[in-house]
DNA sequence: GCAGGCATGAAGGAATCTTTCGTTAGAGAT
DNA sequence: ATCTCTAACGAAAGATTCCTTCATGCCTGC
């Protein structure tokens, strides 16, 4: 396992990240080593962890999920047991996006994708509100996504 | 341009979502069509808008950017000229992955990835409050990322 | 100086992609 | 009901790509 990225898999890496369906042909070419080499290259940094997978980036509006909602929430009570609680809940939401813990006023924050507002407010009432542990929830309404799920630079 | 997606787009969709190199004839075998026609269906989500692109992820502390931060923005002004500079200028910042404008206390939620809390630190006082328009930011470090970036359900 | 280990590029069989072609199914009009 | 037209489908085949094997070269350490 490489201990550490040289210059062309650094650069292997972003052209990926940018276009996960460059063959290993093109790939090799743009980065300047032999269709081999670089096939060697991708399987290691995915061998290593590098790379965690490959995602077809889906429209949400085109699925029904146009609505964006952040959620702040705030636990009954911070024992350890509380936020595995929680923590352990929250994933099964098909609907969160994000789950962070935080550090500040609130406990959890929370991205969420729905199809409309009112496909949200059922989800507040029914699911959010239901998961252990939480005393308040704080919803900001997404109202234009100017940047989402940018492309990671290094 | 498909008005509606029938069940073999929807599969289709969901698979390459969570596998974006499954080859045409693999995806094709699964949703139980002929290569050709998997190959023609696959063509037409990417013309048709449903599928945005394909991205390899990009392990984010194998490249130096394990920290992750919210931060909140409330702007000087309200004015659309404004909103307008704010987000023109906060694109062009590498670290930000998100920047939704939301209804609620902040004008702005912002995800950033950066390689550690000195890092945030000087990104913060060099280039946060330095966006035009800001009046103040409200930092949530992520002390655990419950769930990141999860395959959006539809 | 020499052996060992590792990465590289060339080569080729196997698999895949991507287009073409003929067929079929369904909708709408006569 | 029948005809026509359109759109989508599967089969087939050439072109491309993948992925492995092999021999060479380079660097390190003894």
């Amino acid at each position: 396992m490489p201990a550490r990225l040289d210059r062309i898999d650094l650069k292997m890496l972003r052209l990926l990240q940018k276009n996960g369906r460059l063959s290993n042909a093109e790939l090799a070419d743009q980065v300047g080593v032999s269709p081999a080499t670089c096939h060697r290259r991708t399987q290691a940094l995915f061998d290593d962890g590098y790379l965690s997978g490959v995602r077809a980036m889906v429209a949400p509006r085109k699925v029904g999920k146009g609505t964006l909602v952040m959620v702040g929430v705030v636990l009954d009570r911070s024992t350890p047991e509380s936020f595995a609680s929680f923590e352990q809940a929250v994933a099964k939401l098909k609907c969160v996006l994000d789950c962070h813990l935080v550090a500040g006023d609130f406990d959890y924050f929370l991205k969420i994708r729905v199809g409309d507002m009112e496909d949200f407010n059922r989800i507040h009432g029914e699911a959010l509100i239901a998961l252990p542990g939480v005393r308040q929830t704080r919803t900001f309404f997404v109202m234009k996504e100017v940047v989402d799920n940018a492309v990671l630079e290094f």
